[in-house]
DNA sequence: GCCGTTTTCGGCCCGACTGTTTTCAGTCG
């Protein structure tokens, strides 16, 4: 039986949670819930927990305690979760599918259970189509419209975004919204401004003094497909690309408030909540308050159809205006957005132990990039402009090789025909006022299904900077698959392992690793890990760059570009390096041309003490 | 069911929007 996953673990307590919500239990769906958060965004796996350290572990995770704790002990021991298949029995309804439909939650599902027996999507939509739905109490034309509508949309899009095809269309539509009329400033926030691999939908924040006129000119966009919901300070919409966006418009006062609630993530919201409330504030979108000293009871509950509440009665407002006063007053240091996942972030930041992460600017070379020698669109003097252009003050040449013949692969002959053609550059680029960018020669090179290379030793130490990759056998088993890579690190003359687990995002997964054996080998051997940046790769992921770090591993952060606009995706590395801690000094294209190859000069083992 | 600088009881993040119904429940983020 194959061992459940965090993923699956997670989802067997939420639909528990879901359960006792129709159940009306009071609190436990939220205990649930919370357990399944946390053990979805965990960076260990439950079983692992649970071998090192038994039930005391298992209890230190964040919402589980004795009862929970109990729940998946069973869980890893006999594969079954009692509590999980008398609620099943009790409710036999496809909880999962059913909750993805937008506008459907526990309560309507109990609904639709007790008086139409629907226990899945497809006799929800049946249901629906012959009006039965409707005419349920408490349920109108409408919300049976909006359920149809929900499930066309969900099997229209499903899935997330990738980072790099959102991040663009982020941009421009804060760049819109700024030059709305009414507008002061916007920010894009949300799991885009976290830089997360893929995303949801955008969210948006803007400054503005009269909301609605603001609204009006956000609906009526060009592209937008479908209006979810609009009111006076939230509206939420669907462009046609099948991109979901939100905007709100809040006060000036509380712009780094409402930034830093729609930033997320939402555990850390919640995390950030707790240390007001511990304080006896109050935090929300419109800012920190604390109770007036004359009203002791909170007034703001007052009663009234949404938006005609009247902010802050009985609060007197302490903070709100920009994130970082709002950490400061809860006593911890600015976090970056990369950071807020709760992986440790609000202990650090209350201890000043933060990282320095490496920023947007720091990268002087590319360590990966693919000319027309082989697969790449460009030429060598092409790319190195493109490189110029893009900030970086070097390049390394990193055709295939041969075994790749789809990609018409170098050998060694055609290897050094490159090196004498890189030579003729660097010579030509030296004498020209610009560009100033140094060509290195490199190659990627095949790790064969043994660990073997496809370029002979002789020929890789000739080269300034080699990085070797798994490009087949994807399949084979984690023993071998370790041993496989494991052997191609131990060889001198390579520098760095390309795109470590060869995932592609939605499309491949990673191949099986035991990524503690092989982040040890990297560090005994002194070979490099990349973080590939390519929008569909970004591998290492950021739990495995986080290990890195913390192991004092070096890695760099390569565009794998095949073409000359392809150097803009280092943005993604970047990113995706942040959101695993990483500092300047753990990346070693930071370094310059010169310092690196100093470094890359002296034998493996020795060149990163 | 979980949790503790009000720790073994008694609380549990917070607000906007929609639909449906006259004061609120449900969903969402």
């Amino acid at each position: 039986m194959k061992p459940l996953s965090n993923k699956e673990i997670a989802y067997l307590l939420y639909e528990i949670s879901v359960f006792y919500t129709m159940k009306d239990v009071p609190f436990k769906p939220m205990a649930y819930e919370r357990a399944s958060d946390a053990i979805e965004s965990l960076k260990e796996s439950v079983r692992d927990i649970y071998e090192r350290g038994g039930m005391k572990a298992l209890e230190e995770i964040d919402g589980v305690g004795k009862g929970i704790a109990e729940h998946l002990e069973n869980l890893l021991k006999t594969g079954r979760l009692p509590e999980y298949d008398h609620l099943k029995k009790e409710f036999p309804v496809e909880v999962h599918e059913l909750s993805e439909v937008p506008g459907v939650g526990a309560q309507t599902i109990k609904t639709l259970w007790k008086k139409l027996g629907i226990k899945n999507v497809a006799e929800l939509e049946k249901a629906a189509k012959e009006g039965l739905v409707s005419k349920i109490k408490g349920f109108g034309v409408k919300t049976e419209q909006k359920i149809l509508e929900g499930i066309a949309f969900m099997r229209s899009s499903g899935g997330r975004h990738l980072l790099g095809a959102v991040l663009p269309e982020a941009r421009a539509l804060e760049d819109t919204i700024k030059k709305f009329s009414g507008v002061e400033d916007a920010l894009v926030c949300g799991s885009v401004r976290r830089r997360r691999e893929t995303i949801g939908d955008i969210d948006i924040i803007a400054i503005g003094t009269d909301a609605e006129k603001i609204m009006a000119q956000f609906v009526a966009l060009p592209g937008v497909a479908h209006i979810y919901g609009q009111g006076a300070t939230k509206t939420n919409i669907r462009f046609g690309n099948g991109i979901d966006a939100d905007l709100r418009v809040v006060p000036k006062r509380s712009f780094g408030a409402a930034v830093n609630y729609f930033t997320g993530s939402k555990s850390h919201n919640i995390a950030l909540r707790e240390i007001a409330q511990e304080k006896g504030w109050k935090l929300n979108e419109y800012g920190l308050f604390k109770r007036q000293a004359t009203r002791p009871n909170d007034l703001s509950r007052s009663v009234g159809r949404a938006g005609d509440k009247r902010q802050g009665e009985g609060w007197e407002f302490v903070a709100g205006k920009t994130e970082k006063e709002l950490y400061e007053k809860l006593g911890l240091s600015y976090i970056e957005p990369e950071l807020r996942e709760m992986t440790g972030e609000i202990e650090a930041a209350r201890e000043g132990k933060l990282p320095a992460l490496v920023g947007y600017h720091d990268l002087k070379g590319d360590l990966q990039t693919q000319t027309d020698w082989t697969d790449g669109a460009d030429s060598i003097e092409d790319m190195a402009r493109a490189a110029h252009t893009a900030g970086l003050e070097y390049i390394v040449i990193t055709d295939h090789t041969r075994s790749l013949a789809m990609t018409g692969g170098a050998d060694e002959a055609k290897l050094h025909r490159q090196m004498k053609e890189i030579e003729k550059l660097n010579a030509k680029f030296s004498q020209l006022p610009s560009p100033r960018i140094q060509l290195l020669s490199g190659a990627e090179v095949n790790i064969k299904k043994d660990g073997s290379l496809d370029i002979d030793d002789e020929t890789l130490a000739t080269l300034d900077c080699v990085g070797a990759a798994v490009h087949s056998h994807f399949t084979l088993e984690k023993k071998e698959q370790t041993e496989r890579v494991i052997r191609a690190m131990k060889n001198p003359h390579v520098d760095i392992i390309f795109h470590l687990t060869g995932r592609l995002i939605n499309r491949r997964k990673p191949i099986e690793l035991d990524i503690d054996e092989v982040i040890a080998t990297a560090k005994r051997t002194g070979t490099v890990l990349e973080i590939d940046a390519f929008p569909d790769r970004l591998d290492l992921n950021d739990e495995y760059i986080r290990k890195c770090v913390n192991a004092g591993v070096k890695m760099s952060i390569d565009s794998d570009a095949h073409s000359t606009e392809h150097f803009a995706v280092l943005e993604y590395g970047i990113a995706q390096a942040r959101r695993g801690w990483a500092t300047k000094e753990d990346i070693i294209n930071t370094l310059s041309a010169h310092d690196l190859l100093t470094k890359l000069k002296k034998p493996k083992e020795l060149r990163w003490k």
